[in-house]
DNA sequence: CTAAGTTGTGAAAGCCCTTCCACAGATCAA
DNA sequence: TTGATCTGTGGAAGGGCTTTCACAACTTAG
């Protein structure tokens, strides 16, 4: 059917050893023979068979992903320096995605396939110790992307400088009654931001109110969402406290929720009250959010790289890689007063 | 290293071929010996090579997509319905997406070795007649997704339908001054919406004013974006003819960007000028539009069940499958005018 | 001028499956 | 009973590649 390396070692009159030495570049070959079959296979249009390398070369040339929020922005983005670096690298990437939990463990499982990929990069999820030992046991290259383990090299946002960096902004606005609205504690970086955000107005002096701070009791996308700022904004407002002059919020979406709910309730952003979130997904640029930015991109591609180096070298020490989010300043905590929220209606 | 069928066969004291016939449920074995094989399997935890298998095989189990503007959420959302329909069928999806069009035809050349996958999805790009030939030729499955070549089969929005649905809402709301900001005319929905807002004008006996029509001359996205939005609107604003009551705008970000635009000459929507847009993306619940809605997840799953259906029966009749967009009403032409638009600032 | 390397090459082995073919043993018809 | 048919099974072939091994044809050292 297809050509294979025994069609052109007949027409160039070689073996087909010398074929595949050609085609991979070994160095012993003469120069004459060399362009014979290069000639040849240029002719034949040849077109190594992926799965015959594969099996021969027992490396796949081929990496899986694990996400289980796939329609958030911030994956996708994360995903896509995941994907270019690795396209350019020669490298196919398989994506494993859903928004149900429940998938994770099947994918994980797939995974663990040896000889299908290479290595498996695993997004946002806290991995089971049953699967974190079966990965180290069978030897399979595992780097995590926001998330955590001892074993496995891993990729995060240094939550605990985003959060200080976030609220010293708004301490330098003056502000001093600050809330939190924060996602589900489940997630991990919704415990770091929360633990750094008391810390701080600690290490300033302030007094940290627990009636100011509300975690989601969300589980979609651990609370990550619009309807889940919208509820926890509604339940703080149930409280009946003091209204803070400033929230940080842990994410672009809920922020979004939290304004429409502060809305509705005659508090107007930035004048009433000042937001300042996290992330710096594209909405947060619509919305003209003041937020900390992830690198996302950037992230996707030291995943890849980490990966890269684990599977040439196994035995290299674990490493943990913090990035420190960057202070994006918009309209929402009162800069450039005149856009989406000040302006007009 | 890892179990082989070699292994299975020994423990079981059988040959390997009859391990094989088990392990794919061949009926020509007895209970009793398959019932031994599928212990021994199990004790041993077994799991076939994927290669191995797609070499022997002759079928890989894996498909690839091409998606030109990876960060969309359309696209995103139309790849995870084929990401989960493709999983839950056991096979893999291997992506190939960019935002630099100049990758594409690099992708389209890998998805045309042979062997590396069963088929491919292309997404929004029209396909280069060379490209479609070697497809042909090489007899590689190929569907379109939201494009369209007459050699394949392909899966499309009915972009009239969804426009002259638009524009008869808008008619029925009593507007007669309509506009249109449409994406860049390379994109053939962004010519048909243009094609069957004329056509749905004109059969309710309205004039069609060029001058109240702005195409994008935006590349990035075909001109799917917010700044094309917004720079529309200021082209057409700097055009100093009478401001229309509603406009048509042919995707949500876009229309993000248009009522911005809007909002810096103090045109509020929907209290001066409605809006209408197309998709549907998670924005268009944020911002409030009213937009007509496609059914995204959906086409994704079709496109995988196209594509298996193509591989089973490579001579089946080319199909080309039309998805009617579904009208989505929120506050952007006026309906709950309660919301943000109309509230407060 | 031998003995001991080099160098480039062809071909076999091996990667791990599926599938085909051959065959032993059982079953059936006459 | 004997030949024909069927059933379950073992094992070889084959899929397309990489890599090892052996060897012929040259070099080089002593």
């Amino acid at each position: 059917m297809a050509v294979t390396i025994y069609d052109i070692a007949r027409e160039a009159n070689v073996g087909i050893g010398t074929v595949s030495r050609v085609l991979n570049n070994s160095p012993k070959v003469t120069s004459e023979t060399r362009d014979r079959v290069i000639k040849v296979a240029k002719r034949l249009n040849y077109q190594p068979h992926a799965f015959a390398q594969a099996l021969a070369r027992k490396r796949s040339s081929t990496l899986s992903a694990i996400i289980p929020f796939f329609t958030d922005y911030f994956f996708i983005q994360v995903l896509q320096g995941v994907q270019e670096t690795l396209t350019s690298l020669g490298y196919d990437l398989i994506i494993h995605g859903t928004n149900t939990q429940e998938h994770v463990e099947e994918y994980l499982q797939k995974s663990l396939r040896k000889g299908r990929t290479d290595g498996t990069l695993l997004f946002s999820l806290e991995l089971p110790q049953r699967y974190a030992d079966e990965f180290l046991e069978k030897k399979i290259p595992l780097v995590l992307v926001d998330t955590y383990h001892p074993s496995f090299d891993s990729i995060r946002t240094n939550n605990f400088e985003g959060t200080r960096i976030a609220i010293e902004h708004l301490l330098s606005l003056g502000h001093t009654n600050i809330g939190m609205i924060n996602a589900n504690l489940q997630s991990s970086p919704a415990r770091e931001r929360l633990q750094s955000f008391k810390e701080t107005l600690q290490k300033h002096g302030l007094e940290v109110n627990e009636k100011n701070i509300v975690n989601s009791r969300n589980i979609k996308s651990h609370g990550f969402t619009r309807e889940s700022g919208f509820d926890c904004m509604q339940e703080f407002y149930s409280r009946n406290v003091k209204m803070p002059t400033a929230f940080f919020v842990s994410s672009d979406v809920q922020a979004i929720g939290v304004i429409g709910a502060l809305k509705e309730h005659q508090f107007h952003v930035p004048n009433d009250v000042s937001i300042i979130s996290f992330d710096d997904i594209e909405l947060a640029d619509h919305f003209d959010l003041t937020t900390m930015r992830q690198p996302m991109y950037e992230m996707g591609e030291l995943a890849v790289k980490k990966i890269l180096q684990r599977i040439e070298n196994p035995a290299a020490p674990i490493s943990l890689i913090n990035f420190t989010p960057e202070l994006i300043v918009r309209a929402s905590c009162g800069a450039n007063k005149n856009y989406i929220f000040s302006a007009s209606n």
